[in-house]
DNA sequence: ATTATCTATAGATCTATAGATAATGC
DNA sequence: ATTATCTATAGATCTATAGATAATGC
């Protein structure tokens, strides 16, 4: 009912997309619905379609604001937390890729987050490719994109496993083979 | 409306989790359902319930035959048919470890798919732990679990990932990460 | 007057169940 | 008589839209 100023009107927009971004990550794209997110927010429902053109358009920009989160420090801490057991824990705040890669493989070719997300390796590719700075450029992409395939597969295992132990064998063998 | 004999009530129920195990991999746990699934069978919703507790019932048993396809043939044939295009494009026929990390780690624990996910981890992990046979037994699980998470996250990526060429390039870098 | 938000609802879709149907197998 | 399968439906839930409400900002 209450009507807010355009200035609150955007601060509430951006809520959305952070909320957005931490249920897709926990849920799935489609295991959240615009309701449940927009209630997130403190808004209600039938406010959404004012601000994103449908569920689709919300979730391209709530994998962009996930992916900006990421590229932060230098490249030591980044695998740090990546392989991290609270990485695992809390996908929420993680890695887009390891959260919605399933997700995203299961979207129509073409789709606005299929894009987002190639855009997303490559990225996060570049940043891996100073694990190894003496090898050749051709060299170097191949070795951080097996990295990055190594990072992703340990975090998406360790999460869907039931077994601590486990879970933590996978992010420690990811580490050691990360830093021979 | 026609009865059959238990003899083929039995083999419908086969041909049920047969096109479930697909279906899943293919769509997701929650991205296709149980007409869905029946209907693909040749079969109608309504019977599903007399042959499976719940849907649930049903996806264990999915998981469960996916993973039984997987463990033939030598250790070189199947990190071969892991990182091909074909294993890429086809994830009904593939491994279930990589069509559905992320919709297993959504799961609650103590899940039925989650306690086959962790088997077919530790499955697979074993049979990977004779890529470095000299290795301590300590080494080589190591090893097994950093190789397994290679391959399933340049999959997990390639599937997910809106540009050939790119797709290609994981593959590629996970097999020369593994083979050297 | 404009518009950000809310209420209410249409139209799909999904899991699960109850009861009917009709062929099997004692 | 038993039971594998089918029809029909209850009860949730989800995306999207239409129209009402009320505060902002010209």
């Amino acid at each position: 009912m209450p009507r807010v100023s355009q200035e609150q009107a955007k601060l509430n927009r951006q809520r959305v997309v952070e909320v957005a971004a931490t249920l897709f990550r926990e849920r799935g794209l489609h295991g959240v619905g615009v309701a449940d997110i927009m209630a997130s927010a403190g808004l209600t429902h039938g406010g959404f379609y004012g601000q994103f053109a449908n569920k689709e358009a919300l979730a391209a920009e709530a994998f962009d604001i996930a992916l900006d989160e990421e590229n932060r420090g230098d490249l030591d801490t980044l695998v740090a937390n990546y392989l991290s057991l609270g990485h695992v824990r809390s996908p929420g705040r993680g890695c887009p890729l390891a959260a919605l890669a399933n997700d995203v493989a299961r979207e129509p070719p073409g789709s606005p987050v299929r894009a987002r997300f190639t855009r997303g390796v490559e990225r996060l590719a570049a940043l891996l490719s100073n694990l190894s700075p003496r090898a050749s450029k051709e060299r170097r992409k191949q070795r951080s994109l097996a990295a990055l395939s190594t990072l992703v597969g340990a975090v998406v295992l360790a999460r869907a496993v039931d077994d601590d132990a486990l879970a933590e064998d996978l992010i420690k063998a990811a580490q050691a083979s990360l830093t021979a």
